[in-house]
DNA sequence: GTGAAAGCGCTAACAC
DNA sequence: GTGTTAGCGCTTTCAC
């Protein structure tokens, strides 16, 4: 058997209300009975049981974080953001992957508000009305990290997607190209959307057609590489191309330069999000800094202000973006 | 307020341990009953509150889990199969960031049993004394996940990483390569020491001088290129280059390309991991093959099997390795 | 097949 | 400043 308050209680001869109270940092205890209680605290190895705590607080100091994939570059970093900020506040994180899955989502929100978290960090690809009415009984904040809820109704974090793919286009509009090409992720996504719309929105513009050049990929390396076969397969191949992600980048480039096409000589390439892998590449990549860790790290300070009921004044944060030109564009 | 049990029980007719019954899945209920209860939670949307069944039943259905960096690509792999698997038992999973450092890695694992999950994967760089005393004081099992531990007295899954030393070494050697470097991780960790022992082992079997070219970096894209630096200032220098990780093999690749050096021509160079980085470089790495999602999957099927108080043949799984040769080394 | 009741280990009034 | 006590929402004997 684990020892128990009682146990320290006794081994304190106080009562347990006592030892509570100076587990807790209750300031109302004498100096000394509260050294008593930390010497057989210490004595007794006890260790307080958060789920009993839990259980008569109502509060378990834990959130859960659902998320894509964990193993993806992109939301690794999303949940380190989280994570720190969970930490600072003293929170623990129930972490599970939902591979955008709208079931596994479902059932996930449901498992952990059974395990009664204090509130959740969601990231997914869309928010349905069914997502929508989980939420809202969930009885605890909710907040979206990279993850826009087009009701405007969830709490969320976010960059302004559409502007962020409007800029990166426009730079490779800028540099004289006329046939700027489109890298698609999967299009049941809110955030791919809004890259597109982006997108076509520079395009036109600048009195180009806007749906000429568009590819789809599902924003991995692989893809990227198909994608640059598709673009060569064009009779009107375009001369610059705006990946809307990092890895998926990558393999454009090198499909390129195992086709013999220079980057950026004969095709420019734009990236987004700025993971590490940016500038693990040769050329290096310019692309879009959406800060991810910041995204996570926001998000999760967001909540933590819902949990302690606190005024919040714009549920919807827009972080800036940005971008950063290396070298898989031409210098200006 | 929530809904409870006992709303459920009223609602129904029955007592709450009949409900507990049908919600548990005990067989010992007449079908009838069975569907007033599910109709009666049906109906007042009741969802079992985990916290009092983990306090009344002493299992909370979730385990904890140290890394030491989510955001690594390396530790990410891991992680999910570690998900994964806990995901197809039914637990949940706590995780926590240590970043390696042991007062973070204590203060982790007393409080994760505080929050009294069922138990434990740990991994981390260095199991002390003091690591040990934790484990034992846990009355929970606890899995290792590519993280040794010298005593073998902690359960753990590995890949045999001097072995792995020795056959990456053995193959640059092969290559006729007299002068083959090793761009070493932090010292202080017992998988990179193990690593080193491989590499000094095949040095020496082939009669070399095991001590003349080695550097140190931080598994950091960063801390390759300065290696390869630091590689090229010695007077005698290398003609190939194992290294310890393969992000950091990506940065020796290209602080050579950038110097003018040719890799493979000039320089060999060899990874470990296999991370999904080995195949977005030009030339592709050649490196060791380290099953980081299984490893995960496999301490986490392992801690399942202590939970469940299974019979165990062997708690110090070591996962099979292999090379695979791509075009960062000459083709033989 | 079902119900009654005693905990699980703690917090939070409330009393003194 | 400290103790008493009634829950928190379940599981789990033990009866019947």
């Amino acid at each position: 058997m684990n020892v128990t308050i009682y146990d320290v209680a006794r081994e304190a001869n106080v009562s347990m209300a006592t030892v509570s109270r100076v587990v807790n940092g209750n300031p109302n205890v004498k100096p000394a009975t509260r050294k008593k209680v930390h010497d057989a605290i210490e004595r007794l190895g006890y260790r307080p049981n958060a789920v009993a705590r839990g259980l008569a607080s109502k509060k378990t100091t834990t959130v859960g974080v659902i998320i894509p994939d964990i193993s993806s570059i992109f939301f690794a970093e999303l949940a380190r953001g989280i994570e720190d900020i969970a930490t600072m506040y003293n929170y623990n994180i129930i972490l599970s992957n939902s591979d955008q899955n709208k079931d596994k989502e479902i059932h996930l929100i449901n498992a952990m508000l059974g395990k009664q978290v204090d509130g959740l960090v969601f990231m997914g690809g869309k928010i349905t009305d069914d997502h929508i009415r989980e939420f809202k009984t969930a009885s605890v904040p909710i907040a979206l990290a990279a993850t826009v809820d087009e009701s405007g109704e969830t709490p969320s974090v976010n960059i302004n997607y559409e502007q962020a793919a409007y800029d990166a286009t426009e730079l490779l509009l800028s540099h004289n190209n006329e046939k700027v090409a489109f890298v698609s992720g999967p299009e049941d996504t809110v955030v791919n959307t809004q890259k597109l719309e982006g997108y076509k929105r520079a395009m036109k513009d600048q009195g180009h057609n806007p749906d000429q050049w568009i590819v789809t990929g599902d924003y991995s390396y692989d893809s990227g590489i198909e994608a640059f076969e598709q673009l060569m397969e064009m009779e009107d191949k375009p001369s610059a191309v705006f990946v809307s992600a990092d890895e998926m980048a990558l393999g454009v480039i090198h499909g390129a330069q195992d086709n013999g096409v220079r980057v950026p000589e004969d095709l420019e390439v734009f990236g987004f999000d700025n993971t590490r892998l940016a500038t693990m590449v040769r050329p290096t990549l310019s692309t879009v800094v959406q800060p991810m860790y910041d995204i996570g790290a926001v998000a999760m300070r967001l909540l933590t202000k819902f949990m302690n009921k606190e005024e919040v004044e714009d549920q919807s944060v827009i972080l800036p973006h940005r971008i950063i030109e290396r070298n898989s564009t031409q210098q200006k």
